[in-house]
Order: structure tokens, then sequence, then C-alpha cells
RNA sequence: GCACCCGUAGCUUAAUGGAUAAAGCGUCGGCUUGCGGAGCCGUAGACUGCGAGUUCAACUCUCGCCGGGUGCACCA
């Protein structure tokens, strides 16, 4: 081993630091490429055929390929188990352990992959393990100083335009957990997107149109009459109140459809009178001409219209105020809004463009058949000559083309809608080949209460702003012991607090669902949001303090160590070997649309960092060594810059203080 | 009934077909004359639901069974 040579570079002056590593080469993808671009060489297999692994085991390097037992697959020597027993079987161990050899001694005459790896190694039943240069450990502690809240970031999908849709909360309804998950997910989905490099487009589609909003009004109307209240006096509320009242409109109006026969048919009459009062508030707002005749009979009157429009009207709007505070709240910003009540005329003639070819009637109603590729059959068009769900989304897509000319489309929703959209992209592929292979529906687990599924029917709900509500007080608690400002604590409070709501949401596989349960969900502790938030919070104040005792901004170039001044302990080494991981791990997550494998990353790197923090001084004064509280300044610093930037990938913000 | 998803430590979960299945909570024990204890170290706890198969290698892929969830024509 060359500890003591690890810090030898020629660049190194002991007046200015490290110079002339502005022209370094971008690590990013660097080492990692380098090895599979030699590894090729070595085997004369395809780049995309080289399966190189970071190790979760550090005593496996800091890369690891198991490319000799493909090699000993692919070398069509027989299977010894199928062998006739008097033929003496090649044992596995021989034949892998020589191509190991063999690829190897190719390795390491490679002048290229000299140049990061310091050791290749020989290990188990074939593997080949790589160590990086201790240099190119260093030379990468740099590059996030260099790179800042770039670090991480790649260009690998610069050319490529992605819409995300997520969140859909409908008008009329509350926006409750499980909505918050959507949210969650989808942006930080699309924060990954962006962090290869790609253009993306927000996509936010809401139902403000549909038998849902006809239940809620009817409802509404019902219940403002029993309170005597007016629509006026109604608007006199609260948004929060407002909101509230609607949400009860929606039970007793879910509640009596269910129950009451003749209620029943009021409310899918209704349900038509949205529909034309809809694309009334569109001509009045926009001047924008109805697509589709929903009432060619004339069965519907101005009056009946008028009757619901204001209510209508006004009703959407608050919830639209609502869902945007609660936005705001989250981090998200919408690029654009796609109502139910536009996308379903989209929609609706999509389905007439195509009908005898792609769809059919049957028993008054449009439909697809998907059992043509295995599927089962859905309603487009219902009796009432309205557009369904299937529909709607069906008219999003060219929709969402035409305002963004996507390369992909990816659409986030509650996986209970799965086989649904089976159906509805094989629908999409027939009519719009294009669009329909370039979207990717993903599926997210439902958030489940302890005591079972959640109901707005019931009223068995759980809202985003209850629980951000509860958890924030949680929070308070704790900082009543900090030394925080009292004008501190609320932005702190707020941002910790939906950090632990996230991280609780996103530290998981996305298609599990979620038992949601106030007290094991939510920890402000060990595997959690907070902790990482803490732990950056950390590593800010120990930046502060070095300030203060050398009243200048930290340089990082300057807090490099000399050459063979130092030899780095295990905890620092795992740091630097971690920080390298970091843009592999971006790409992974982002690739496999898995947020959860940054945050096992991030916890991992808060843990290591921790345990460093723990077991040796970073100041002056405790390390009576200026280089090397100089050196662990740098790894603190580093650490704290790739949390920022991991938990910003997350949706989560980190406060300096907490 | 058919289809899809899920069964991993007491609980909640992790693990691009790879090496000794990894964490948190909870249990039990320890760490503050030192940079933030929302922290750190240690301890016990798993025949990865059961049974076959494919593979050099299976928590991961295939088949069957058992258990749970979701969906299956006019809700979204």
């Amino acid at each position: 081993m060359d500890l003591e040579r690890i810090f030898l570079r020629k660049e190194w002056n002991s007046e200015k630091g490290y110079s002339g590593y502005n022209n370094y080469k971008s690590y990013k993808f660097y080492m990692r490429d380098k090895i599979i671009e030699a590894l090729v060489k070595a085997t004369g297999l395809e780049t995309g055929e080289i399966h190189l692994e970071t190790p979760e085991n550090e005593e496996f390097g800091d890369y690891s390929s198991n490319i000799t037992l493909q090699l000993f697959s692919k070398s069509q020597i027989p299977n010894p188990k199928s062998q006739k027993k008097d033929q003496s079987p090649i044992t596995n161990h021989q034949s892998t352990g020589q191509l190991a050899q063999e690829t190897v001694s190719k390795l390491k005459a490679d002048k290229e992959i000299e140049k990061v790896v310091d050791k290749i190694e020989i290990a188990g039943p074939g593997f080949i393990n790589f160590w990086l240069k201790k240099d190119v450990l260093v030379d990468n502690l740099i590059q996030i100083d260099n790179e800042k809240d770039k670090y991480g970031r790649s260009e690998t999908k610069k050319n490529k335009k992605v819409s995300v849709e997520f969140t859909d909360p409908n008008p009329f309804k509350e926006f409750h957990i499980g909505h918050l998950y959507s949210n969650t997910i989808g942006e930080s989905l699309a924060r990954l997107q962006e962090a290869l490099g790609a253009t993306v487009w927000r996509a936010d589609y809401f139902g403000d149109a549909g038998i849902h909003v006809a239940k809620s009004i009817w409802g509404l109307r019902k219940k403002m009459q029993e309170d005597n209240l007016s629509l006026d006096q109604l608007g006199q509320k609260e948004l929060k109140e407002r909101i509230n009242y609607m949400g009860q409109g929606y039970t007793i109006g879910s509640d009596v459809y269910e129950e009451d026969k003749d209620a029943k048919k009021e409310i899918e009459r209704l349900n038509t009178v949205i529909y034309l009062a809809a694309q009334r508030m569109w001509k009045e707002k926009e001047g924008r001409e109805p697509i589709v005749n929903y009432d060619p009979e004339n069965k519907f009157s101005e009056e009946e219209i008028n009757e619901i429009y204001e209510l209508y009207v006004k009703g959407r709007s608050w919830s639209l105020e609502y869902f945007e505070q609660i936005y705001a709240r989250l981090g998200t910003k919408f690029d654009g809004y796609y109502p139910e009540s536009v996308v379903g005329e989209i929609g609706y003639k999509y389905v007439l463009d195509n009908l005898g070819s792609v769809f059919e009637k049957s028993e008054g109603a449009i439909i697809y058949k998907g059992e043509k590729v295995g599927l089962h059959t859905r309603v487009f068009i219902n009796k009432h000559n309205l557009p369904t769900y299937e529909a709607k989304e069906l008219g999003l897509a060219p929709k969402k083309y035409e305002d963004f000319k996507y390369d992909e489309s990816i659409i986030v929703t509650g996986n209970e809608i799965n086989e649904y959209f089976k159906v509805l992209i094989s629908a999409l592929k027939e009519i719009n080949p294009k669009l329909g292979n370039a979207t990717l529906h993903l599926g997210h687990g439902m958030v489940r209460l302890p005591e079972g599924k959640m109901s707005s029917r019931t009223g068995k709900i759980v809202t985003a702003e209850e629980i951000l509500d509860e958890v924030k007080s949680m929070v308070f608690k704790i900082l009543e012991k900090s030394d925080v400002t009292e004008s501190e604590k609320e932005s702190i409070a707020e941002k910790v607090a939906i950090g632990s709501i996230k991280y609780s949401f996103l530290k998981t596989g996305i298609g599990q669902d979620i038992i949601f349960d106030f007290d094991k969900s939510l920890s402000l502790e060990g595997n959690s949001g907070p902790y990482l938030q803490y732990t950056y919070a950390r590593t800010q104040s120990v930046g502060k303090k070095a300030l203060g005792t050398r009243q200048k901004a930290l340089d990082f170039q300057k807090l490099m160590p000399s050459p063979y001044s130092l030899v780095p302990n295990s905890e620092e080494i795992a740091l630097l070997r971690t920080f390298t991981h970091f843009s592999d791990i971006i790409s992974m997550s982002a690739k496999n649309y898995s947020p959860n494998l940054l945050c096992n990353y991030l916890y991992d790197l808060a843990q290591k960092f921790n345990l460093f923090y723990n077991m040796h001084g970073i100041l002056e004064q405790r390390t009576k060594d200026k280089e090397q509280s100089n050196f662990r300044l740098a790894l603190t610093s580093a650490t704290g810059q790739v949390l920022k930037n991991g938990l910003y990938l997350l949706g989560i913000e980190a406060p300096g203080r907490m």
C-alpha cells in the first residue's frame, strides 16, 4: 500500500495549496467509465454487457465486477451437472480462476486504467475488485467543492424532454395523505431526471369534472340549505374552512349516491350539467368554444346550468387556490395544469375519431376491447355521452405533447389503477404509437391507515395539512431545547416536518403500500429525514466555528493537506470513497425510478460522517495539527454539500441550523 | 371465478441474479473535563411464507401451494 503517498500531487504548492485543479477533467462517471472501458478491451464484451457494481462491503473494493462469471457461462463449457458421471467435469473454480487471472493480467497491462486504479484483485468465486488511487479520491473531494450544488449531476439525458405527471388531486375534495405521497414521489423523480440533464415538465392533472364533482356539488348545496348559508357567506370564511366544508359536502353526496336511487339519478343528471357549466366557464374565461356537444338532444336548459354555475366556478377556484398553497409548502411548481374538463373534450374527440377502428359501441357506451391484447374491456365514453377517466387520460397525452414535445412521459398514480393503465396505454398505442410508447405508468403503493383503507366517503381520511401540522408540533417540542432564535423556529420546524414526512415516504420502494401510523411512520431520529438534516446542520456548525477562528471564508484549496504529511484513517477513507459513488447512485435512482436508493446512500453517508465525527476531532483546537484539521474540515464541508445535494433530489430542504 | 401486486428479525423496511441477507424502531449494556446527544459504540434477534425447478450462483427468475391486498363495463 502506498498510504504515505496518498496525497502526492504535482500541483500542490505550499502557498496556494492545490493549483490547476480547475483544468482537471470532471470526475463524474470518470472512474467508472475508465474501468468499464478497460474491461471492454480486456474481454471483448460490449459496454452494455459489463456489470460493474459498487460493493456494499468495503473489503471488496471501490468497484467490483463479476465479469469472469459472465465469461464463464458464455464460454460454452458444458454444465458439469449435465455431464455423464464417467466424464471428469471441469470444476468451476479452475475455469473461473483461469479466466480471472487472464483478465486481470490484461487489465494490469492497460495504461489507461492505471491512471485511476491502485489495486486489482481476484476474490471469491471469480470477482475482480478494483481499488481507486487515493489521489483520485482526493481529486474527487476537490471536485465537490468545485461543483458545489452541481456535484453529482450529469448530462446523460441532456437532450431528453421528460414529462412527469403527479399529485392529481380533485377539486371539491380533500388533499389527503395519498396526494401528499404522490407529490413526494413525483417531485423527487422529476428532480432525479433533471439531475441527469433532462428538461422536465411537471404536469398536474386534476378532476374538475366527473361524478365525484357532481356528488360534491349535490352534497354542498344540500348542506348549505340546511345550514342556511349563502355562497357569499361561505366565501367570507377562511379558505381552510371552505375546503373543509366542501369535503363534508362530498361525504353527504357520496353517501346519498350509494343509498338513495332518486338522488343517484339527480347526481348523474347533475354530472352532465357540470360538464356544460365547465364549457361555459372556459368560454367566459378564455373565449374557448366547446369542441364537444355533451347535450345533443337539448335535454338541459340554461336555467339548470345557471343554478350551479356560480357554485361550481367558485368552489373550483377555492380548491385550486388551496392546492397551490400546499404545492408551495411542498416545493413543487407545476409547468402545466390539465383539468379533466379540458382534456375530457380532447379525449372524447379522440375516441370518436377512432370509433370503429380502435373503439366500438356496446350497450350505449363506447368501449375498448382489451381482450384482444390479453387485457379487459373498459368504457371510454359512457351511456350518458360523457368521457370517463379513460378518455380523459387519453386526451391528456396529446395535450401534454402539444405543450411540451416530450420524449418520455411518466405518470405517477396509485397502483390500484395499474390494470386500468395497461388498457389505456394499449389503446393509446393503437391510436398514436409514438405517444403510447413514450408513456410510462408508475403505480405507487397505497397509503393505508392502521384501521384499514382510507375513504373520503366515510370521512376516514388524513389530510395533508393535518399531518404537516401534527409533525410540526412534534418538531417544535424538540426545538424548545435548541438554542435557535424564535424567529428561526417556524421555518426550521416547517422544513424538518416536511423532511420527516417526505423521507418516510421515499425510503421504501415505490410499489410498497405504506401503513401510515403517526407514532411509527414519522421518526425524527434513526433512519429519517431529520437525521440527515441534523447531520447537515452539524457540518455547517463545525464549518462556522472554523470560520470564527480564521475570520475569513473557508478556502477549500488551502484546506488540502500537503503531500507526504498525512495518512488518513479508515473513517476518512470511508468518507472519501462514499463521495465518489454519489453520481452513480443518482443515475441508478433515476433510471430505476427509485428514490429509495438515494435515501439509502445518504443515510449511509451520514452514518459514516457521524462515526468520523465522534471518533476524531475536526477543529484545530482539538487536532493540534493545522493540516489535519484542514483536511477534516474539507471532509466535513464535502459531506454537507453531498447531503444537501442529495436531500434536494428528494425534495427536502436542509436548514443550516436546527 | 379471472388478472395483477405483496409475504425478509417482535414491528416497519433494505438489498442493479452475486461474496458473511442490511438498517431503523423496540430489547439489553455502554459513551459527554472536548466541534450540536435529533448523536456514537456494543448486544440479542432471520432455514427471506411452504415445495419444486432454472443457474457456476436465487430474497431476486419460472411453476405449484398457502396467506394478504387490489382490480375486473359506464367512479377516479
